[in-house]
DNA sequence: AAGTAAATGCAAAAGTTTTGCATTCGTATG
DNA sequence: CATACGAATGCAAAACTTTTGCATTTACTT
């Protein structure tokens, strides 16, 4: 497995303490994050990274392809992964957002796309609903 | 088709002026609005509603299931229609976003909720990337 | 027609994201 | 290794978005 450094490294980044941390933290994440959940997370173990930074270091990672930003806007993202697709389960009821892959749907995604003469870069999916927990 | 009233009447919302020219702007737009976008489109016509209460009327016909609101938040939404699948295009570079419904999409991504035991009440995919006049 | 609860507008508060600028840090070069 | 330069960072403030409180108006019931 690759290095954080190398990773910023092959997508043409400065390899700074900051975005080693964001980076780091993504990686270790299941579920994806907002700027503030990554501010948060660093903040609690004391690694501290200006917010302002965070959402100058995810705006690079974005550009270079790193990760990709979720609908209406920029709140969630995820690491891209071995082209697997990202749906999201979103709990409308507790607020839980999990992360799931799967390959098939993400083929039909492009077929849409390629009939709809769209090139997609990324995608995501969200469902919206009740957790299994939440279920009453 | 239904009347504009009757609709609202139907999920149980009262008939009131502002609602009306919300849902009706809604009925007409063929891609997915936000509230800022509602309430420019009405004030261009003259039909001023006030931010606030686009808001408001937005949270109740969410609650009612009239719309539903997109990943992340609630920034996008659109008219539930026939049980078609929401996909947006959005492109990345000139920022328009498209709507696209897709029954088989729609029966996938159920599937997947199962396997989760996610219980979905809406669902939304997109795909970021650029439009056909957009790509070089 | 009157009474009542719900919806609206306005002003302000709260929250989020972006910008400007001075300082620090990373990398290339000699 | 020292230096020089552009890139990245933090802080403060501006800009923008969303929510809240409250007085007034409106829609529906009786
Ligand atoms: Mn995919
Ligand atoms: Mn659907
Ligand atoms: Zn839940
Ligand atoms: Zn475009």
């Amino acid at each position: 497995m690759k290095s954080i450094s190398a990773i910023l490294d092959t997508h043409g980044l400065r390899d700074t303490q900051s975005r080693r941390l964001v980076l780091k933290v993504l990686m270790q994440s299941k579920k994806p994050l907002s700027q503030k959940d990554i501010h948060a997370c660093l903040a609690k173990e004391d690694r501290v990274v200006n917010l302002v930074t965070v959402y100058r270091i995810l705006e690079k990672f974005r550009d270079v392809g790193l990760i990709h930003h979720s609908a209406g806007g920029v709140v969630f993202c995820s690491l891209e992964q071995a082209d697997g697709h990202h749906v999201l389960l979103s709990c409308e009821e507790c607020g839980v957002i999990e992360e799931y892959c799967d390959e098939e749907l993400c083929k039909h995604e492009d077929r849409i796309a390629k009939r709809a003469g769209f090139f997609p870069t990324s995608h995501v999916s969200e469902l919206i609903g009740r957790c299994a927990s939440c279920h009453f």
